[in-house]
DNA sequence: TTGTAAGCGTTATCAC
DNA sequence: GTGATAACGCTTACAA
């Protein structure tokens, strides 16, 4: 079932079909028959065909690090939710935390197989700057601030600030476990925002009291235990992230500490399963389903042609709750 | 840069060009001129205008009820490394948790949008049957079984019964929160298997002690409010899944319960935060990012031309943690 | 082993 | 308003 099929039921030219669909001027005559004759055939034309014809795709590339992780989840659902409803379909690319493989989509995406990109950031390496310098297509960097690229991305320096402060409410031995600084926004941002809080209050830092690790819960855990091992007198460990912040906590529970009394703790994110543990994560909340959805506007907006790049910052919310002291 | 001006460059027909990207013919002369043209140019052919020709895609559907679940995040990671290895892209369809996207997306999938399809399924309504008997593209249904379709799914019966053998080790008095049985798979086998133990143990059961929910944690936290309430005497409660279980859980501790003492917990499904609280969430693993690959491996197969149909069922480890009795 | 030529199913540019 | 006609960039008989 293709056009000419069509035109020819319906007694026009496939020209005439073709303006029919792409709401060209047809007479309202030959618009009913032809209406007539796509509902009688269930005729959809070929996405292939018009792909090739006028180089859009429809399709949004969207590369991510890995897919466990209930943020870029979240962010991907507000993706989603913008891109359908613009008509544009999504192609998940899954890095599987890897950087070569990350790279590889970026390229790939970037040869027009799609008609934007949307890049959850981790690190940016001299070699993603120049694949993205290479890049022929509309861009949106997730979760990141990269100079002279459109980009959404959350407060973390002062969500972790003030969070930090909530944390050292009457505490002044203070231990942090973050991620490498390689990432700006999470590894970086973070743990400044943290140090800017304890200078705030005149407390001193000393670097031993910084762990660092990976992103899962068992890299916190790991984490809790190098640094408790080392200052068994802290009374406050800071996670980076909600998983390390749970993943710390589940080792200083197991080893005879009370959560917030010996130890308090807090993290960065409001993960659903935080509100659920006893004693309750202090945490902060990030937007990230609205991430998801201000990031697929900007690319949309991109896309239809509008060259502005736009940087935006998201807002949080601090959320203290039970592992931290009143 | 097309095929024709690579074919000139090199002093080739275009034809020999493409029998030179698809393994054709040519000989080692012509193959090194082509060769240096390509690496000079960085010439890519246009995926678009191959989809048009071959009526291959290269990508396959993936239909998801949501993003924010952690099972759904590892089967996604299993087909995601599969499809990537075969040199397939993922076009992903989060249908928002709603019953009517989800069809539409398997609607626009089905006109050769895709060369394959796989679907997260959730409930089978007679226009999903409707659906999947029009599909003109190979499908793999992932998480249900459905008759006479390739699908992959989790031993939920006897996943359900070992799970509640153990948290029925001495308890008598057992509360049940599920979803709903139109969800074969998650709602009834799981309940089922669950009924089967308490048979096994000669534990009469009254349907009053079930309460029915939706698949988040603030369902679970309400539901073990509502049946709590009913059945204050209840020794233990089983959560069809643990993100379930664990809501339930977060309720039963917050009313002053002691967990596994007062009231024994377990769940279903090993998510990473389960092991991390204190007590640790008993529980059933299943492996979900071998079945995302399993589901892969046999849509390549039926892609490959192979017509098959297979159904596997998936293993599981029982996992009894701390919020159960010795 | 290579080249010629005929599409794949659209949309866009023209005349009419 | 409408219909020829020419692309879009590739693959694949078929012939050489």
């Amino acid at each position: 079932m293709n056009i000419n099929e069509i035109a020819n039921m319906a007694g026009v030219s496939r020209a005439t079909v073709s303006r029919f669909l792409n709401d060209g001027y047809v007479s309202t005559e030959k618009r009913e028959r032809i209406q007539k004759v796509i509902d009688q055939t269930g005729y959809k034309p070929s996405s292939q065909a018009q792909m090739l014809r006028t180089k859009r795709t429809g399709q949004v590339g969207v590369i991510i690090p890995f897919t466990d992780s209930e943020s870029i989840s979240r962010m991907i659902s507000g993706i989603s939710v913008v891109l359908r409803q613009a008509g544009f379909q999504m192609l998940l690319a899954n890095a599987e935390n890897s950087v070569r493989e990350e790279l590889e989509y970026l390229k790939l995406f970037a040869e027009n197989q799609v008609d934007g990109i949307i890049l959850f950031a981790t690190v940016f390496s001299r070699e993603h700057k120049k694949a993205l310098e290479a890049l022929q297509v509309p861009l949106v960097i997730l979760g990141q601030r990269l100079d002279g690229y459109s980009c959404v991305y959350q407060d973390d320096f002062n969500a972790a600030k003030e969070a930090a402060r909530m944390l050292l409410n009457g505490v002044d031995r203070v231990g942090y476990i973050g991620v490498s600084e390689q990432n700006k926004a999470i590894g970086r941002a973070r743990k400044l925002g943290f140090l800017a809080a304890l200078r705030e209050k005149g407390i001193p830092w000393d670097e031993s009291c910084y762990a660092e690790c990976g992103f899962s819960a068992e890299d916190g855990y790991q984490a809790a235990e190098e640094l408790m091992d080392r200052h068994p007198e802290l009374k406050a460990v800071f996670g980076a992230t909600d998983t390390i912040a749970l993943g710390a906590m589940a080792w200083i529970q197991e080893n005879g500490k009370q959560v917030p009394e010996d130890v308090a703790v807090a993290g960065i994110g409001d993960m659903t399963l935080g509100k659920l543990i006893r004693p309750s994560l202090s945490s902060v909340h990030f937007y990230y389903q609205a991430s998801g959805q201000e990031a697929a506007r900007i690319l949309l907006d991109l896309m239809n042609g509008n060259p502005t790049n736009k940087e935006v910052k998201m807002g949080y919310r601090v959320l203290p709750r039970g592992t931290v002291r009143g």
